[in-house]
DNA sequence: TGAGATATGTCAATAGAGCTGACATATTTT
DNA sequence: AAAATATGTCAGCTCTATTGACATATCTCA
């Protein structure tokens, strides 16, 4: 039982013909890169695997984390800038803030500027588990590091970098748009 | 309101002093490295959003597309094996599963050695499927190594491969465990 | 051969995270 | 004052995944 899984061969006899040597490739299809579609696949669920084996203790879930996240390392964060950053709607994450707020993860206080807003920040709780989920995170960095070549840190940020879309890359400024709740693609329901 | 979030400098002030010069690192906690944790997590998102999209039209979510990806790439799949790429329960797997078997892009044939089990095998509409969402995502891939220096495929592939737990790291052999359904964490939930 | 383990399927109930639509309230803008 | 904006909330639905409990076919071993 043990035995090897069968794999398809590397390239795929059917695509070849249908990638002529020298055509535009912007338009012709990518040969698939199956190595990376699977490692990202397997990466990001153990990466987050860590976190949500800890978050359990607490009742917490994924969407608590990211929350969390996001408000401890840009505090007094406002609500609309949070949905941006999640791209999430309002009332999913209000179900999620509440408990954090219940919990005194995290507090709001109004905006100075704009008393409409109720800017977030984390409490010392709150910091505590941030800092206790990142330093677990970054655990899992630090042993794949070692492992890798001296410049890997700085090529694997390059890479995940490049992976992302033109507007979220940047993360500094990822952040505000105008309109109200932010909607994601109909459908994608709540997946992995 | 488009202004630049606030974020935290990034040496947290109150975790120096718990980082010695000299201790063993096996024990105290690495300094976080948010860069690559929210680099990796959009990354992931705009990632798999690329397929989300696609599968809307099929009416099909995540969750399809990881059954159909596996059995794509290891036509011969037992379902236990399948279950422990995945790591999910046969009960979530059995609703997804159903879907491909109903609108023929999986079809099932009892094992030759063992005919309790139920081998899986891509039909052509589905290695047609797989193949679409293998080109998609490889286009992000294939955009990203443009603009990334010379060795970034292996070196992506390498950080990647680093990242994941021992066991699944293997891309050949991750596969067949012993017991029943596997199990994951308790609590996990359908996140994301 | 017969008991027990194994591979798979299925019914039922539940949780977590997301979505849409429809309102309500406070505050800022025009 | 009217309109726009920021936020909150109620209600209902989807998708993914979980646990528990059984049912069936098939293999294995004493």
């Amino acid at each position: 039982m043990a035995d090897a899984l069968p794999q398809k061969s590397a390239p795929h006899g059917k695509r070849a013909d249908r990638t002529p040597p020298h055509e535009p490739m912007d338009q012709a299809p990518p040969e698939p890169m199956f190595d990376l579609i699977e490692l990202f696949f397997f990466a990001y669920r153990d990466f987050v695997g860590d976190a949500d084996r800890l978050l359990t203790r607490y009742n917490f879930g994924r969407a608590h984390h990211r929350v969390l996240y996001f408000v401890d390392r840009r505090p007094g964060l406002s609500v609309a800038e949070l949905l941006d950053l999640l791209k999430i709607t309002k009332q999913s994450l209000s179900r999620v803030l509440k408990d954090l707020l219940d919990q005194n993860y995290i507090e709001q206080r109004p905006g100075l500027l704009d008393r409409r807003q109720r800017l977030m920040f984390p409490t010392e709780k709150g910091e505590a588990l941030a800092l206790e989920l990142a330093e677990l995170q970054s655990r899992r960095f630090a042993r794949a590091l070692e492992i890798l070549p001296e410049g890997a840190r700085a090529q694997g940020a390059a890479f995940l970098a490049a992976m992302c879309d033109p507007a979220t890359s940047d993360p500094a400024t990822s952040g505000p748009g105008k309109g109200d709740s932010v909607k994601g693609d109909p459908a994608t329901g709540g997946a992995t």
